[in-house]
DNA sequence: CCTACATATGAATAAATGTTCAGATGTCAG
DNA sequence: CTGACATCTGAACATTTATTCATATGTAGG
């Protein structure tokens, strides 16, 4: 029979070691919410067009942004503000403009490992082989 | 003054050659749904927790993974459908219980990644990282 | 100053999302 | 068969979220 106990909180558990090993691996729930937002920020078509358009490019402004992304300038603004209070992204102005540019590592590491996997397009550092440009998928 | 020029579209753009150049660069829209699909899936704390659980824990019962998330089984079962449907977890069914297991070399590379980052938590036995997971069921 | 322009912002709307509750399905023990 | 149990499912509900529209801010040039 299957050994079965019981939790602190009086649930029914079926292997306590493991969960409890499980547990104490986990990261802080703080930690968790913020690796969650992270990904919530790399969830969204719109904001991941923005950011593969600034690993791609660079330093874009606001309105060739709109262009790459295929949003509206105001959408475009909205995301930006996001992620630039996320740390995500970062401006200068520079006279009526604003130049954005990817400002974090850890971002920039988890989208480029995503784009490698995503549909075989080779998406960063590369060189200029304009090899990929056809993906149906699968 | 800037150059400016015109898109196809009709938008004014300030630097259309780095534009072009981004555009032609981004993944097709399919693919970035797809990539998008797969951050949000990682962009909820109770899922987020679900697969961290699971990849320390290599395999868990729904009432086990209820137990280390603080979900309720309910919700757990729904988050597991959506992750299954995404074929990032898989079940074997032993009796009445079901074991989830994490299933996707992509996405596992994703949370690794990710938690590396994320408050210093060493979450992952390197030893174990996808070659001791071999049995496969159904 | 005044106009044109780039970007930012707020409010409103619409859509997607996660959770709970109640009940369904299917499995094991007696 | 019957009752207990693990998991699954659908519908309802509450929240969050992204977009749009209208307007605000701020800069440059005439």
């Amino acid at each position: 029979m299957a050994r079965e106990a019981i939790d602190e909180c009086g649930v029914n558990l079926v292997d306590p070691d493991k969960v409890d090993l499980v547990r104490r691996a986990l990261p802080s729930d703080h930690d968790i919410a913020e690796l969650a937002d992270v990904f919530s920020l790399l969830g969204d078509p719109g904001r991941l067009r923005l950011l593969t358009s600034l690993l791609e490019g660079g330093e874009l402004c606001v309105c060739d942004l709109a262009a790459t992304t295929a949003m509206s300038e105001s959408a475009v603004s909205h995301a930006l503000r996001l992620l630039r209070a996320h740390r995500v992204v970062s401006v200068s102005r520079r006279g009526r403009m604003a130049y954005y540019r990817l400002d974090d590592a850890h971002v920039r590491m988890l989208l480029d490992l995503g784009l490698t996997h995503t549909g075989h397009t080779i998406a960063v550092h590369p060189e200029r082989t304009d090899s990929a440009q056809k993906d149906n998928v699968r």
